[in-house]
DNA sequence: GTGAAAGCGCTAACAG
DNA sequence: CTGTTAGCGCTTTCAC
């Protein structure tokens, strides 16, 4: 005996109850108006009969998916791994919360092919764009194709709808606090201001300085580095001007800034990061570091997505909190 | 004006080209008997209007999605993190590579819902179940529910279909190698036997000795060791039968004896690990590791499901591949 | 080799 | 409040 159809449908629910289809449907998306007595009826059977609607048919209908893309650059170099899955993890949070499901999409630098891809075939209703070296081909695609879409970290278009953390205002707190130990002088490490991450980083930076009435020097500033040499060189530049504490960037800046002091064998200069990652964490140099929470970021993100796709209001510009996490 | 629509679909190739939608779909599909010359004007058509297949509509009248889902634990605990996230950009590679998508999964170890969902909402063809400390719970509600699927590690499970390191080999060659090296006095300190792991850990330990003609001393094999109070007291136990090389079961036991170790001062014992991973990398003590790229490990389960799902013929069990990996 | 027609299972006007 | 009727866009018999 072959079986004839595994799953229930809507028909033989309506036909079961001596309802038409349509009224199913309402009773159970809870569209439409029903009579509580009917609803009721209709929803017993289902709920006894274990029915779950086809969400296929569903979005062929509706021409939605209830899918969310994420996008996450394949060849994430290790140390960033924790941050695309934490990210991912607080994405499928939000996503669960709201009955959606979360599609990943790799890509690499020069080939959305799998972004394309799902856009085209519409298995997805928007997408989230995690933090990339290179956001702005995806984005421009997106944006091409009119698919909505979210960034995870800061975009310079200002007309995208992003989810980041407030750069500025947690590097003006750490500053803040540093200024505060009786540090007298504080260097900045910084990489290339064409970054805007690195241009709020400077702002924070500047604005505790004024804050505190202490003039910014200029030879304690060093701007644009990239790369371990460059930061090393930098880390004695500021040692010569004379700083007892620097702060730096970016994790990687951080390490390799703690490495070079260990290594020259310079005493009495301490650190701080603007960026907390697991690369940092083993160097008895680092006093404090910004900290965030990536997984409820993740989350941030998919939610101000799920909101914009389902036309709630959304904020241009959502912050997460931070925190400033004390080493020694 | 209103965009009237946005995508071409069959109907309006084939009223373009003067065909019936059928064979329009035929020629796009490639199935079915279409001539060559019509076939050509079809795709030709389709290549430069750049139309797509709406992959809904398709997965509704094939009753098929072209998704495959990945369990993923909410908690991965963070020194786990590394693991799922490579493994599930594996997953992703294999799946890109024949068209399929990924939809994510995650649970938690009392809740399932989310796996339930996707499945009953019928989102994915076939699930991959990523290695985890409850594999059976989800496991038997797939196998009820009649949905496909692969676990990537073992079960204990013959019927279902597996993919997983080739952990007995491993084992005994690892542990050859610590022979050849003239240590005399080898000892293995490894986690509950229930676990099938620790079951191939055990043996391929036991084989190496074997194959070199030396017996396995009772008081060196050390076995259902679990926390790391237990490993420590492990390793006072391998130092006191005169070990002068302790094999580690897993890494997390590698860590605690290492740190035993170096925490009581005692010298000349050295320790390898039957598993690898971030927590180890620190030890000085620590001569060589079992080493599995987990990419491929995701790829080849990725690659396996996928052909399950196409009624390609699968090995019950894949081996991945492995490498040793020397320190020092 | 090609076309007509009947679905896949659900949704959404439109009537009543 | 409920039923009828068209679809959503593609696949797939079944004829011709």
């Amino acid at each position: 005996m072959p079986a004839k159809r595994q799953n229930l449908i809507l028909d033989d629910i309506a036909s079961e109850l001596g309802l038409s289809k349509s009224t199913v449907s309402r009773a159970i998306s809870g569209k439409g108006r029903v009579s509580d007595e009917t609803r009721q009826r209709v929803l017993d059977y289902a709920e006894t009969h274990g029915f779950t609607p086809n969400s296929i048919a569903s979005s062929l209908a509706r021409s939605r998916t209830n899918n969310i893309g994420v996008v996450i650059p394949s060849e994430a170099f290790s140390n960033e791994i924790p941050f695309f899955q934490e990210c991912l993890m607080g994405v499928c949070e939000a996503a669960a919360k709201r009955s959606y499901d979360v599609l990943v999409a790799t890509i690499a630098e020069d080939d959305i092919s799998v972004l394309k891809r799902i856009v085209s075939n519409q298995k997805v209703d928007g997408i989230l764009l995690t933090r990339s070296l290179v956001l702005d081909y995806p984005a421009d695609f997106l944006k091409n194709a009119r698919v909505p879409f979210v960034t995870v970290g800061s975009s310079s278009d200002p007309n995208i709808v992003q989810v980041d953390t407030d750069t500025r205002t947690a590097c003006r707190n750490l500053t803040r606090e540093t200024l505060q130990k009786s540090k007298t002088r504080v260097a900045l490490i910084l990489g290339p201001v064409a970054y805007i991450v690195n241009q709020d980083r400077l702002d924070g930076f500047t604005s505790a300085f004024q804050a505190a009435g202490k003039p910014v020097e200029d030879a304690l500033v060093i701007k644009g580095v990239t790369g371990g040499k460059a930061v090393k060189e930098a880390v004695m530049q500021a040692v010569a001007a004379e700083a007892d504490c620097i702060l730096c960037g970016d994790d990687f800046i951080c390490a390799k800034a703690a490495e070079q002091l260990l290594a020259s064998g310079v005493t009495g200069v301490r650190i701080s990061s603007f960026y907390n990652s697991d690369v940092i964490r083993d160097y008895s140099l680092v006093d404090s570091v910004v900290n965030v929470d990536v997984r409820s970021y993740g989350f941030a993100a998919g939610e101000t997505l799920i909101k914009l796709l389902e036309h709630e209001p959304v904020e241009q510009k959502t912050y997460v909190s931070h925190s400033i996490l004390h080493y020694h």
